[in-house]
RNA sequence: GCUCCCGUAGCUCAGUGGAUUAGAGUGUCUGGCUUCGAACCAGAAGGUCGUAGGUUCAAAUCCUGCCGGGAGUACCA
């Protein structure tokens, strides 16, 4: 409808002052109108008139080629345009489907990243939840979405893990870890990831004990060693982890991952790349190491292949990025993380840029902010104190409980999910345990309940399906107009690729519903009865409709 | 030092060129359940939109300086 309307408006612009605009319709307050255009104003310099002479000229030519869709157009203010539907207009865009403008592309979506060997913190659970409802977004939109799981499976952290369960077992004996019983290995691993870790840094003789560990998993990968004792317990345990993940993600009730990527397999395919680009002078040498000037581009420089030959970071994301590009030509490559890498993935991206500059056009990398306690305490999972993801749904769960109202893991996981999808992606996000779970105000349960609530009057009312929404009161209509705002909130939430909007419009339509709802009877509310029940059910498909998009359950009852 | 991000009500955040009164939630105070689910609704109080300039018919929103916070700044990721 939106969409219609600015090309008409478009239109009677060039037809009446001979210029070309891109007419952009917003949504007014209520009591001005269900569309507005400031467009009268833009003009005025242009077409040499005041704008409120402009806005008279256009509003006659609106109400004579739109009479069908605008009932009434208004000028306002210093040059407002504002223009009010039909009721049978305003019925056809609350009846309108989503459009799919995303058809026949294909995205590649990058976020989550746990490293096997460790456990998944808070930050993960973040970063887990954005990246699913992203994905959910372009998904909806139509494109072909390829969800990708990149994950560090040698590193010092591996050094310090393996460590930790060499020495937990008494030695390299693999057999002993049959005697872990399944549903401990995570946290198991996590146990002994914190004591390598607490080891390393209390101690010299331990520091060169990890580095040598390290070395010897980089030398596992690359015999390819199944064999000998320590081979073994690596990839044990490394498949414990993967065995993990997507369990994990099920509880979660997160889409799973298309592909897992660890960082072995793609270490060699980026020594090459950058071996090869350094022949052709895109990377450089100096001290010993393989480095890219960011410099010229207002950047940093930054180290690809280190002083002893080893790859870093940047030279394995170049493996990455274009293992990506080589196994799936998408249309667009999104990569969600913490934005402590944005500064050197630019640089990554940058060197790139030089020898594939189609693949970086298609590439967008988003970042958000940390999950922090209390106080402004940065979570880490280096060192012993860490907050795992677990440990937040757990947090949920308790505070749910001393709300006397038993959420179920449903409402939990709503919570949850709500709270970290509500901010717009970008920022750190502050996380009060009690806060961030209150099962009221806006928040997730507050939404299902919402639902709860319409699906209940549905429920009571029986199936009698489909009576038209004609011959509006005012509260009828003013639902309405929210529900019709859907389609464009979706629109903009995917374009920006920020879901963020998509729960300020939720929780602002439940609470247009329950003022509704308040001064309303539905049930029992005589001819306009068969009416209202249509208008909820409109209110009740846009709410669920909006909760999936987020990841969110909207059960019938609660 | 340099680069990037951020600074809106006590707290957590929307709003990022347009509408007399800058919006929510939470917290504080007040009112509303014999009536379709009160996890709700209605109302009050609470803001120099960090700060000083600039651009514009119009700035919380764009530009510049400054102040404050965070991240990065070559062989970690």
């Amino acid at each position: 409808m939106k969409t219609e309307l600015e090309q008409a408006i478009t239109a009677s612009v060039k037809e009446l002052f001979g210029l070309d605009v891109s007419v952009e319709l917003t949504r007014p307050e209520e009591q001005f109108g269900d569309y507005a255009t400031n467009v009268a104003l833009q003009l005025s310099k242009q077409a040499g008139k005041n704008p409120r002479e402009v806005a008279e000229g256009l509003a006659v030519r609106i109400r004579d080629s739109l009479a069908e869709k605008v009932a009434s157009v208004s000028v306002a203010g210093p040059g407002f345009l504002n223009l009010t539907l039909t009721e049978s207009a305003l019925l056809a865009a609350a009846k309108a489907d989503l459009p799919k403008p995303l058809t026949g592309q294909k995205w590649v979506l990058e976020y989550s990243d746990p490293n096997p060997f460790k456990p998944l913190h808070a930050g993960h659970l973040y970063t887990t939840l954005v990246g699913d409802t992203i994905s959910r977004l372009v998904e909806r939109a139509g494109a072909e979405t390829i969800r990708i799981n990149y994950g560090g499976d040698v590193g010092l952290h591996v050094g310090r893990s393996m460590w930790g369960i060499v020495n937990n077992l008494g030695g390299e004996l693999p057999e002993k870890l049959a005697n872990i019983p399944e549903a401990e290995r995570p946290s198991w691993m996590g146990a002994r990831y914190v004591e390598g870790t607490t080891a390393d840094e209390d101690g010299r003789t331990t520091h060169d004990e990890v580095i040598a560990m390290n070395k010897r998993v980089y030398q596992v990968h690359a015999d390819n060693d199944h064999e000998s004792p320590f081979a073994q317990i690596y990839w044990t345990c490394r498949q414990w982890s993967y065995d993990y993940f997507p369990e994990l993600y099920k509880q979660l009730k997160v889409k799973q991952f298309d592909r897992y990527i660890p960082e072995s397999e793609i270490t060699p395919p980026g020594i090459q790349a950058v071996t090869e680009q350094l022949a052709k002078g895109v990377y450089e040498e100096s001290d010993g190491a393989v480095v890219f000037k960011g410099e010229p581009y207002g950047l940093h420089t930054r180290v690809f292949i280190n002083g002893h030959g080893l790859p870093t970071y940047e030279a394995k994301e170049v493996g990455l990025i274009l293992t990506k590009w080589r196994d799936y030509q998408f249309d667009r490559s999104i990569i969600i993380t913490a934005n402590e890498i944005e500064q050197y993935m630019a640089v990554v991206y940058k060197s790139i840029e030089q020898f594939e500059p189609e693949l970086v056009n298609r590439s967008a990398h988003l970042v958000h902010g940390l999950v922090k306690l209390q106080g402004g305490i940065k979570m880490s999972s280096r060192k012993g104190n860490i907050i795992t993801a677990l440990d937040i749904l757990q947090a949920a769960r308790d505070a749910g409980a001393e709300t006397g109202t038993n959420p179920s893991e449903e409402t939990i996981l709503a919570a949850v999910k709500y709270a970290f999808a509500k901010n717009r992606i970008g920022g750190d996000i502050a996380y009060d345990p009690k806060e961030s779970v209150a099962l009221e105000g806006n928040s997730g349960p507050y939404l299902q309940y919402a639902h709860a609530r319409a699906r209940s009057i549905l429920a009571k009312a029986g199936e009698q399906a489909g009576a038209e929404l004609t011959g509006l009161e005012p509260d009828e209509r003013s639902l309405l107009r929210k529900v019709t705002e859907y389609t464009e909130v979706v629109e903009r939430a995917t374009n920006e690729l920020m879901p963020h909007h998509i729960c300020t419009y939720l929780y602002e339509l439940a609470q247009k519903f329950n003022q509704f709802y308040e001064h309303n009877r539905v049930i029992g509310s005589g001819e306009r009865e068969a009416p209202r029940l249509t208008l909820v059910r409109h209110y009740a498909d846009t709410l669920r409709n909006g909760l999936e998009l987020l990841g969110i359950a909207a059960p019938e009852r609660m």
